[in-house]
DNA sequence: TGCCAGGCCGGGT
DNA sequence: ACCCGGCATGGC
């Protein structure tokens, strides 16, 4: 029995993704992400950032800087009451409290403090690792694998949904390993083009692609798309 | 004023 | 396997 066949030929929709990367590159220039100075900052934002405006997470990371909190080994040792008042400004922060917290207790009790060995091997084994943490769903450890490990794992998140969407290029429906499957299935898995694509998707959503907002003069624009 | 933001978890069908 | 409420702040 054959398996059930993408509704597109997959080889048309890969032509499209890789398109719309030439597009938006052009329309953005590089975008350089992620924004943060260490490893460690950068996963402290992933998890900060969880359905929460990055301005937000801005003010966090700052008390968290000025407190001398933006290493791992600081954050230990921080108690819970302190650790929920300093990332307040980031919204639901005792659960971001907790979920820091398993991180940190994770990278302790499997890899003796060392960000560095818990990102390193095989990009499925660490994905499982992350995932495996309490409070580490998909797109946080794409983000983490991506952009603290350098592995080349596609970072699917709203608005990577929604423009996938608008342009017909996904089902409404679609799930997380899916959308991400399509992004590895067009494109060679450097981390460099998958570090930009989805910076640049960010990029474009922000400015046409919020989720009431209309696209006009969009990058993409060219492309079919609804509304 | 209400809705939204670079999700994820847990309990209920 | 989905579906939904909860978490919570600052901006528009």
């Amino acid at each position: 029995m054959a398996r059930r066949q993408p509704e597109r030929p997959a080889t048309a929709n890969a032509a499209t993704i890789r398109g719309i990367y030439e597009c938006l590159l052009a329309a953005y220039g590089p975008q350089h992400w992620w924004p943060a100075d260490t490893p460690t900052e950068m996963v402290i934002g992933a998890i900060l950032t969880q359905n929460t405006a990055w301005t937000n997470v801005e003010r966090a990371i700052q008390n968290l800087r000025q407190a001398g909190c933006l290493t791992l080994a600081a954050l230990r040792r921080t108690p819970d009451e302190k650790l929920a008042r300093l990332i307040q400004p980031s919204g639901t922060y005792r659960v971001k409290a907790a979920r820091l917290r398993a991180f940190v207790e994770h990278v302790w009790g499997h890899f003796d403090g060392s960000l560095d060995a818990m990102l390193t091997g095989e990009l499925g084994v660490v994905r499982r690792r992350l995932l495996g943490i309490h409070g580490i769903g998909p797109e946080t450890a794409d983000c983490i694998l991506l952009y603290a490990g350098g592995h080349p794992s596609f970072v699917v998140d709203a608005y990577t949904k929604r423009i996938l969407r608008r342009h017909f290029l996904i089902a409404p429906t679609a799930g997380y390993d899916e959308i991400r499957d399509l992004f590895h299935a067009a494109l060679t898995p450097d981390p460099v083009v998958f570090n930009e694509y989805h910076a640049l998707l960010v990029a474009v959503g922000k400015d046409h692609c919020r989720a009431k907002a209309v696209c006009e003069d969009c990058p993409l624009e060219h492309l079919p798309h609804d509304e």
